[in-house]
DNA sequence: ATATTAAAGGACCTTTTTATCTTTTATTAT
DNA sequence: ATAATAAAAGATAAAAAGGTCCTTTAATAT
């Protein structure tokens, strides 16, 4: 449903809402290695959602990605149809031409609250809001293996 | 979250369903027009749903793909694990290692109930029980553009 | 028996997605 | 000014998914 590329996007997007600030940036090494996600190809989304104005970069020393308080304010959403575009989000479950209620697949209705509910906290939530939440129920979101944590304790 | 694959194989397995008997069999040729979806390709999947008992073939005239009594009783889930496996289905929606409630992403809570909701319709509802359902609906599963059909009319 | 038919099997090709590498450009601390 | 740093840009490569082609095998109608 959402490319690797994406959910690679939102995962560090939401990163660098809860550990960066426009006095605090954060490299894509540093970032790539606390989600677990390849660094080079990490760093080519950036650019990417930079261009879309998703987040913000500056080079040099003490350079790196942050979000800027309107970057905040942009959405889950904005990152997905900046990186898959937003057919992606829509497709039928089963592959048919159309995912709509005129000739509904045998899921359909099971898919389609599920959809409508996806798509409404996408974009009635901000990254912030959305981040915000993540903080306020202790959520780790990484790739990481979470399972090797536990044994290296 | 399903191949290409796998959705061309349930829409195909749910037209044998609908079509073909042990007297009738279908060639790949004609189910691949049916529906829409290349025929090299859906002869691969085909073999591989013959192999996993799935479904049914005999070569020579006359001969061509069906469903027995038995292959009816499978599941859609069964065509989806012959094809991807099941772990495709278990993944989390943003790529979470583990997708479960004890580490859940911000979205998880949301794709679980839905989940529950697909897996129980493909586990629990034999092929042949599906494809009742289906022509009861008077639904078409192609992946034909149906739009093309109105301006033919 | 033979020709015909249609699936099985295996090799191969193409496209898309994912990932890497190298060079250039901008920023800043010294 | 200069060196160091980190992103931008662009070219390439590897892997996976999707799709095709050709030869062999089995069934059957004649
Ligand atoms: S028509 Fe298949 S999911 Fe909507
Ligand atoms: S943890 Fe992400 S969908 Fe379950």
């Amino acid at each position: 449903m959402l490319s690797r590329a994406s959910k690679y996007a939102i995962l560090s997007t939401l990163f660098l809402a809860e550990h960066s600030s426009e006095t605090h940036k954060i490299s894509v090494k540093v970032i790539a290695e606390s989600i677990d996600v390849p660094n080079p190809f990490l760093a080519k989304l950036f650019q990417q959602l930079v261009r879309g104005k998703i987040i913000s970069s500056t080079k040099g020393p003490n350079g790196g990605f942050y979000l800027t308080k309107k970057n905040g304010k942009r959405t889950v959403l904005d990152i997905i149809e900046n990186i898959d575009g937003l057919s992606r989000l829509n497709e039928c479950f089963l592959g048919l031409s159309e995912c709509d209620g005129l000739n509904p697949c045998p899921v359909h209705f099971i898919v389609e609250p599920f959809k409508n509910g996806i798509l409404g906290k996408f974009r009635d939530l901000s990254i912030m809001e959305f981040s915000k939440e993540i903080i306020a129920q202790g959520r780790k979101l990484t790739l990481k293996d979470i399972s090797t944590d536990f044994e290296k304790k």
